[in-house]
RNA sequence: GGGCCUGUGGCUUAGCCAGGAUAGAGCGCCGGGCUUCUAACCCGGAUGUCGGGGGUUCGAAUCCCUCCAGGCCCGCCA
């Protein structure tokens, strides 16, 4: 009900003040909304903002539009408080499934997120990247969109053809138990050593890049296995982080297919662009200083040839293109947003985010410097079942760690999605161990005992009665939902409904604490059942939309 | 050296793009609350020059300039 409400109240004002779009914000602790349009006017009608305010107030009261929303100027402010008719409509569609989805929406989206090299597994800092864009996959489907979710592999680059040279030269016997990607690591880690004592294996190193942009049958399954093998490992990480891609696209297809050749042989066209030996982009006109290089003067593409060519195809296959990236990719994200525009294709939205670093430092996989995103699963899984267990000795040993797991993602997925990808981070063990307050399993436990108030109740007939400090507050907050969701793909912003949820659960633990549910009587039970209900459907919903399994209980 | 991002109580963080009414939270600290719907909870208290300075504005955490500090980038790597 926020949203119409919002815009009910924007049109109104808009009719009254000729703004074509008003000032109207959340009326915080003064109201349920609040415009400022008075201040705005003061200065071209010569009057003082109270006085303006005032007369508004006249106008608004005496439209048809809202009728059931008290309006009041307190100075120069213009106040509207909705009545008890906004918290039933609220409950009344909270109560549904699916509460907050939008209709189906015609623009078809593309989202690529993770892409990391091959070269070792998804460390703390790379599953930034999965839950930014796995939570704003699953936001843009809950506002209605198609959307498909693909994962860039880089398997052609020189970090590869050091995996490949460490395989065929330093023997890589397979562990017990030893997932491919750490094995690729072990072997990457190993190589980089030789390289660093030998710096004469780079000329191998090359000449595998050579053979496999040449298509040379033998380099390239040597490439597709070691690819392959890490590949493997970053699916099973990836599972468990409850992220999906619905499309793993090969970055060497791009070259087999032709498709790099061809945006080549259309930017060698261009003024910008310059043959010295190497090919490459002047930018400048863009404001980029840099040479955006393509071609080496061995004749093989770089990374970000090939990158031209996969944007093209997005951009040509979808509506809307977007990109989930850490933030040492703003520079080249910037140059292919450039080139792209001087070809005349779709470019695409960049979402940066900061990064993780170590508290002794930057991570690096070719320093085996990093914390993988298994051990980090492994771990907080093996604090959330003791947790589980000095709860809940009534639960086997299956059930429990059933719980555990889901807590455990919980934890990781909400760490990491509350905070806004501008900052950089630190990881910290301590954090990342904590399920109390602002956590995913606080979130999780608030939707919990809404269930278990619920399967208690049994069967009743939804009312609409709230009459409670508490209850209302939690009612209008429970509208606010499609709000956030809204806001949250409008801007990409995923952390935007993290916030959202940790403040429902908030609200509702406060609630709970007060006003007792099962032991009321008549109209009342059945206005908080009903709400409780429509709590747990929400939370529900932002959880989903987080990513978050949403436990009856734990 | 140049570019981008960040700087909010001891620590972590929301608010900043679209400037307004006493700057919200959490952790930690102090004091309370489980015979009552799951205490992974709730209530109260102390703690803030919103990095410094200047400017715009009736009004600045929010916009502009400048300085300082930290992160990232500046490869014929990806």
């Amino acid at each position: 009900m926020y949203l119409e409400t919002f815009d009910a109240i924007s049109r109104a004002l808009a009719a009254a003040t000729g703004i074509a779009k008003p000032h109207l914000t959340d009326g915080g602790a003064h109201a349920d909304f609040a415009s400022t349009v008075a201040f705005d006017l003061a200065k071209e009608r010569k009057m003082p903002p109270a006085k303006i305010a005032a007369e508004l107030v006249e106008i608004l009261r005496a439209g048809p539009d809202l009728r059931n929303i008290r309006i009041e100027a307190l100075g120069p402010y213009i106040n509207f408080h909705t009545g008890s008719g906004y918290t039933s409509e609220t409950l009344a569609r909270a109560i549904l499934p699916g509460y907050g989805s939008f209709p189906p929406q015609p623009v078809k989206i593309v989202l690529e997120h993770t892409s990391a090299n091959p070269n070792g597994p998804l460390h703390v800092g790379h599953i930034r990247n999965t839950v930014i864009g796995d939570t704003l996959a699953r936001l843009f489907r809950k506002a209605g969109h198609t959307i498909e979710v693909q994962y860039y592999v880089n398997d052609m680059g020189r970090q590869i053809a050091i995996v490949v040279w460490g395989f065929t030269h330093l023997g890589s016997d397979r562990r017990e138990g030893e997932k491919g990607d750490h094995r690729v690591a072990r072997v990457y880690i190993a190589a980089n050593r030789e390289i660093e004592r030998d710096p004469g294996i780079v000329s191998e190193v090359d000449r595998f890049m050579q053979e496999v942009e040449r298509g040379d049958a033998k380099t390239v399954s040597l490439f597709r296995k070691a690819v392959d093998e890490c590949l493997g490992g970053f699916r099973e990480t990836l599972a468990a982080l409850n992220a999906r891609h619905d499309r793993f696209v090969w970055e060497s297809d791009f070259i087999r297919n032709g498709d790099t050749s061809r945006v080549i042989a259309r930017l060698i066209h261009l003024p910008e662009c310059h043959d010295d030996g190497k090919l490459w982009i002047d930018l400048s006109d863009a404001g980029i200083g840099k040479e955006y290089v393509l071609r080496r003067s061995d004749g093989t593409t770089v990374y970000a040839a090939r990158d031209l060519a996969y944007h093209t195809w997005k951009g040509r296959n979808f509506d809307r293109v977007i990109d989930v990236l850490g933030a040492d990719h703003k520079l080249i994200g910037s140059q292919l947003i450039a080139t792209l525009r001087l070809l005349g294709e779709n470019t695409p939205e960049i979402i940066h985010f900061e990064f993780v670093s170590l508290p002794e430092g930057a991570m690096s996989t070719r320093a085996g410097k990093f914390i993988s995103a298994d051990e980090l699963i492994e771990e907080v899984t093996r604090r959330a079942y003791d947790e589980v267990t000095a709860r809940r000795d009534d639960l086997d040993g299956q059930a429990r760690q059933a719980i555990a797991r889901s807590v455990a993602l919980a934890a990781i997925r909400y760490d990491i999605v509350r905070v806004s990808p501008e900052k950089s981070t630190v990881f910290d063990w301590e954090e990342a161990l904590d399920f109390e307050r602002q956590s995913g399993p606080y979130i999780q436990y608030a939707h919990a005992r809404a269930c278990s108030i619920l399967e208690k109740a049994g069967d009743f007939t939804p009312a609409f009665a709230l009459a409670m400090e508490s209850e209302i507050a939690l009612a209008r907050h429970i509208a606010k939902f499609p709000w956030a969701i809204r806001s949250a793909v409008r801007d990409l912003r995923p952390h935007l409904i993290a916030t959202y949820a940790r403040e429902l659960a908030d609200l509702f633990n406060v609630f709970y604490q007060f006003e007792p549910v099962l032991k009321s009587q008549g109209e009342t039970r059945a206005s908080r059942l009903t709400l409780v209900l429509a709590t747990k459907n929400t939370l529900k919903e932002a959880l989903e939309t987080l990513g978050i399994e949403a436990l009856a209980t734990m």
